[in-house]
DNA sequence: TACTTATTGCTAGTAAGTCTCAATAATGTC
DNA sequence: GACATTATTGAGACTTACTAGCAATAAGTA
């Protein structure tokens, strides 16, 4: 997983500075290997104001540090992305553990798909919903 | 597009009645080319309650006539389904239009990552972020 | 150490969506 | 058609996720 110190030098990079909340954010984010919320996170670091929070994530937003995920429910779900992949996830209905994914065949198909669609491709986002290896996979 | 008349039976299907506000949200529902959200689809409908608005679209949902787009930003957008194809998303990032498209490649691109993932694949999003025939690309 | 400026943490505000509940409208039965 | 039953509605209060404003504070810098 990233270090904190690489989400730290991220936002450097924009320009911010390593401050005493962003540090406790950034170890805490370290340790999350899957999605959350902002809410949850600032929950677990009650000694940061919730506003800093998702100020912090909004910013490693920015810097590409962590995404955001396109859940089928409202509440907005985050994840770490490792710097300079362009990941994909997949969301376990169930149990809610994301997993990235790479495929090159992604992005072919992306490729081949632009050509066919007016207009210029800028991003995509590409989400599995599955049954994750360790949820029953009852009925459906 | 979907006549009206298939969307008020979409909700029949689902055991309910056809009442004068549904009737309402499906007449304008089928003069929706583009994504909406239901903030504005109510606004359009002062007659009927903002409540109603939502809990309709809910049921639509439900019933796969419109689906749920997952935009970059906050506001939940929607857009009509043609009932029985499953196709993604287009949205052009300048003037929020949406398009559908279907591509073959896409479901065999999908099976193909299903037998490389872990656990069973339910469902999947994909969606383009355009820039579409009728918006200047400028930069980017 | 002092200065400048970014950052923080309150708190209040906003937007999207849900809940409650009494009033009302749809359907089925006679 | 009248009546009973049950789904639906609308108004507004409420919730949740998030943002804005602003005085207090902490970082980097001279």
């Amino acid at each position: 997983m990233i270090p904190d110190k690489e989400l730290l030098a991220a936002l450097e990079e924009l320009g911010c500075r390593a401050t005493a909340p962003r540090r406790a954010i950034a170890e805490l984010l370290e340790q999350k290997l899957d999605s959350f919320t902002v809410e949850a996170l600032s929950e677990e670091l009650p000694s940061v104001g919730r506003a800093t929070v998702y100020r912090t994530i909004k910013l490693l937003l920015e810097a590409g540090a962590v995404c955001k995920l396109a859940t089928i429910d409202v509440s907005q779900m985050y994840s770490l992305c490792r710097v300079g992949h362009h990941d994909h996830h997949s969301v376990c209905i169930q149990c809610g553990a994301v997993e990235e994914f790479r495929a090159a065949a992604v992005e072919r198909l992306i490729s081949a798909i632009s050509a066919e669609i007016p207009g210029e491709v800028i991003d995509h986002r590409i989400e599995l919903y599955v049954v994750c290896g360790f949820c029953p996979s009852d009925g459906e």
